[in-house]
DNA sequence: GTCTGAGTTAAGAAATTGTTATGAGAAAGT
DNA sequence: ACTTTCTCATAACAATTTCTTAACTCAGAC
């Protein structure tokens, strides 16, 4: 299903296998260490997409295991989540000082955790293009995209517009679909208004990345 | 790995070997010094990161070398930490009126020691800008934040938001998130208040280090 | 030429944020 | 204990950005 993999660092088996077992369940490859300095080194060389930590561990604390891997600029950085017992207030703000992206209160419920993985693996698409190295990223988190390594900010509707389209490329969306994802099934806009903001989004990226297809709608396209 | 320099001074130079090779294997820049007056003179030279200095010394004593440290508003001052005697009670509330961030009783374990050096030299955060050499540097101890060499004095909300959009920059953080840091989960202020803060900070820092992401929330801007 | 669907533009509405003033309350100074 | 100063939250209003609509233009099909 998916390819995501995940690298889970706790000192405490019990939650160790705990946590494989439910992020197996889902499809995720997991991979463990037992403390900071195995978590370290696992991350350099497996490089997983995500990282969840406990913030209370022997020989290498979470925080200090955040920051370094952090520092590494060699490796695709992956997105760190800690784990933390409720009321932990300091590891909370020293997380996100260290470089954290969230955080994950003990006990875990697998079913909140799940969910939030899900949304934090979520949070980046990137499509690359076949020939020239022009890819576009999406970054859920900050509504800009990425484009030929400029940023470009978006407006909500035109981000989100755009975001759907990239979500399949080639595929062709119709004016109703898009409107029913964009506007919802409840509200109700005018025929030309998805046209204005395609417009837009054209006006910003340039004209080749939204192709019409001429009575049936619109489709990200596969440069 | 970091780059954080440590000047050492103290009068026996058995722990001034044993405090160097533990810091040293930890991968800090490691300086010493035997007295006050030397220590002195390497700090307003080297300008370390931090100090660890005995109290108790020959020639200057480490409370007057402190004094003289903080007296200095050339440098950028470092964080000092004495090492004291068990017992020596005054010499620790004399060390805080002078100037001092912590201690150390002596004997040293090492481990203790390093973790005391990892937390105080986190209190810290530098944000290093890429091109020019305008920086940002929060002193959580301090509540004031250096910004091109500049002293800027903030009231405690207006430093709390502040530091939690450095924490990490470039990342956009909602209202929601930003109010459930500074004022907690249980009091609840309206909505305009957050923006009323960031103009304040505007105000004192200029406009171009926060940015606003419309429908979204505010990020500080690596500028 | 006419028709149809899409592109474009500008203008006003709606949503969101910026700004200022005010008073209550806390902190500091005397 | 008193006054003064600073901080903070809020409301009201201004400014700005974003969204939607309507009217008009353009291109290709028939």
């Amino acid at each position: 299903m998916t390819n995501y993999s995940i690298l889970i660092v706790d000192d405490e088996p019990d939650i160790l296998q705990f946590l494989t077992y439910n992020l197996n369940k889902e499809g995720y490859k997991v991979y463990t260490a037992q403390n900071g300095e195995e978590g370290l080194k696992k991350t350099f060389t497996l490089e997983p997409s995500l990282v969840l930590m406990d913030v209370m561990m022997p020989i290498m604390d979470g925080i200090e295991t955040c920051q370094l891997i952090r520092e590494n600029k060699s490796i695709t950085q992956p997105i760190i989540c800690f784990l933390t017992s409720r009321g932990e207030d300091y590891s909370q703000i020293a997380g996100f000082q260290a470089g954290a992206d969230d955080y994950v209160t003990k006990p875990i419920r697998p079913r909140l955790l799940i969910s939030k993985v899900k949304s934090l693996l979520r949070r980046y698409t990137t499509v690359e293009t076949k020939e020239n190295s022009s890819s576009i990223k999406i970054d859920r988190d900050r509504y800009t995209i990425e484009l030929k390594g400029k940023n470009i900010n978006l407006p909500k509707k035109e981000f989100q517009l755009l975001d759907f389209l990239v979500s399949r490329p080639g595929k062709v969306f119709s004016r109703d679909q898009i409107m029913s994802y964009v506007w919802g099934t409840e509200t109700i806009v005018g025929e030309r208004t998805v046209d204005v903001h395609i417009r837009k989004i054209r006006e910003k990226l340039g004209n080749d990345y939204i192709r019409t297809i001429k009575g049936v709608g619109y489709t990200y396209n596969e440069i």
